[in-house]
RNA sequence: GGAGGGAUAGCGAAGUGGUCAAACGCGGCAGACUGUAAAUCUGUUCUUUCGGGUUCCAUGGUUCAAAUCCAUGUCCCUCCA
């Protein structure tokens, strides 16, 4: 008999809290339903938070499901104040739109959005512009109790610090909104997302019982199923690279950079790192992590490289990675800049500079001072060292900072 | 609208006329050890042509000398309405 999709979901670590338990059993594990993700669009890319809830989506569609993908325009204006220590920047309107086209592509690459039960991407922007104030505050605002909002989490810290605004407080009544928009429209029954979504899922179906109750209707409970957050194993927020933000768009973060930071997970994360983004069963992801954990991160490096920027890029950043630490230092597919070849007879410090390596000339010299810097698989040790013709083999450099930073130059 | 408090490096936070490029903690980076892991230890963390230059919300001022004193402005917080 086959596996139910829940009994998968749970094995595979993505149950973190539900609103009504044995319901959402029946739900997810019956016949086909309706069920939503919000993403807001702040930034440009998707990370890999995003990305996890995504894979999630996956699965609940792969079930049959028909899945609805959020896209928070509306939303995105105001900001979640959800685990925010301070006030969001605002983004522009401009911004937001901007982001919402790129965010709506990445989408569309990890969810069906076409062909059999395809997602629907809806954009919140859409229903909840066209509402007035006076009219908003009098249809969903006095279903929402101060008080009740301010006890909880992610409104106490920003009170205790002090500075919680009108405006943040407006974030929970729009995703409530959106909750009860979704289940008029589409019949919506189900609300996924990261456990800090939770306050927010919970004033959505809140708010859908209140309004029923007060037109006097019965209204079918709404449901909420949030997933964990992705935590390293040293408490940390999962997604950070040698270079910054693990992002999902190639042009934030580059697909071998992308595939090293899977490489570099701590070692406890990877096993459920594995069941996460991978299909593979858990039994064998168990087995796998025994054996050989350092095998495991290179699959879990590859799968999810593979799912993220294609089967193609995935071979080429192992390869890379393989070329690169296993024996020379040196590798076709390595991170490359181009250089003028006229800047040569180049001093150390200002050929860092140049390829970006390092910001500033400060910074250069104190690697060289404290041996962080190679050439061509030699450590630098002369501050004023020149680079000349001679460094060159086939009018390329090969340049190490640290031990995991590789960059090839190439001279034209 | 009134009264008081505050703004210091990526973050938190000392510093209240010279000895301050600014303690300390976190974070970051590098080195050693390793397995491209973790933990641990060490160094480092504005910039520079190594002479210096530019910093402590902003702009003016006082002073031989200002993160520190004064004025104005901006933003934030607490209490009162």
């Amino acid at each position: 008999m086959e596996k139910k999709l829940f009994d998968i979901l749970k094995e595979r670590g993505y149950v973190k809290a539900l609103t009504h338990e044995h319901e959402i059993i029946d739900l997810v594990n019956g016949e086909p339903m309706t069920f939503y993700l919000g993403i807001d669009p702040t930034a440009d890319s998707l990370h890999i938070g995003h990305f996890f809830a995504l894979t999630m989506f996956r699965w609940l569609q792969d079930f049959g499901h028909h899945g609805i993908i959020l896209i928070g325009g509306a939303t995105a204006l105001i900001g979640d104040p959800t685990g925010k220590s301070d006030m969001r920047k605002m983004l522009s309107k401009e911004e937001v739109a901007h982001n919402k086209a790129e965010v709506k592509e990445l989408v569309k690459r990890f969810v069906r959005t076409d062909g059999d039960n395809p997602a629907i991407i809806v954009d919140n922007a859409d229903w909840i512009m066209d509402q007035t104030y006076v009219d908003f505050m009098r249809d969903i605002g006095v279903h929402f109790n101060v008080n009740n909002m301010l006890s909880a989490d992610c409104y106490k810290k920003r009170l205790e610090n002090g500075g919680l605004t009108f405006l943040e407080m407006g974030y929970m009544l729009m995703q409530a909104f959106d909750f009860v928009h979704l289940n008029k429209e589409f019949e919506c029954r189900l609300q996924i997302g990261g456990s800090d979504q939770w306050g927010n899922i919970l004033a959505g179906a809140d708010l859908s019982r209140k309004i029923g109750f007060s037109e006097g209707k019965k209204i079918d409970p709404l449901f909420g199923f949030t997933c964990p957050l992705l935590i390293k194993a040293d408490g940390e927020k999962m997604g950070k690279t040698a270079t910054g933000t693990l992002w999902v768009s190639r042009d934030k973060t580059t697909p071998f950079d992308f595939f090293q930071a899977w490489i570099n997970s701590f070692d406890e994360d990877v096993e459920r790192s594995l069941s996460f983004f991978t299909r593979m069963e858990i039994a064998d992801i168990q087995e796998l992590c025994q054996k050989d954990i350092r095998e495991a991160k290179k699959l879990l490096a590859f799968e999810v490289t593979k799912l993220v920027h294609g089967e193609e890029e995935a071979i080429k950043s192992k390869q890379t990675a393989e070329e690169l630490f296993s024996n020379k230092g040196i590798s076709d597919n390595m991170p490359t800049v181009t250089l003028d070849k006229n800047i040569l007879d180049i001093n150390i410090v200002d050929l860092l500079i140049e390829t970006k390596l390092v910001s500033s000339k400060s910074e250069a010299r104190r690697l060289i001072e404290q041996n962080g810097i190679s050439l061509n698989q030699e450590k630098v040790s002369l501050l004023d060292q020149i680079i000349t013709k001679d460094n060159l083999n086939n009018n390329s450099l090969v340049l190490q900072k640290g031990k995991k930073v590789f960059l090839k130059v190439v001279f034209e």
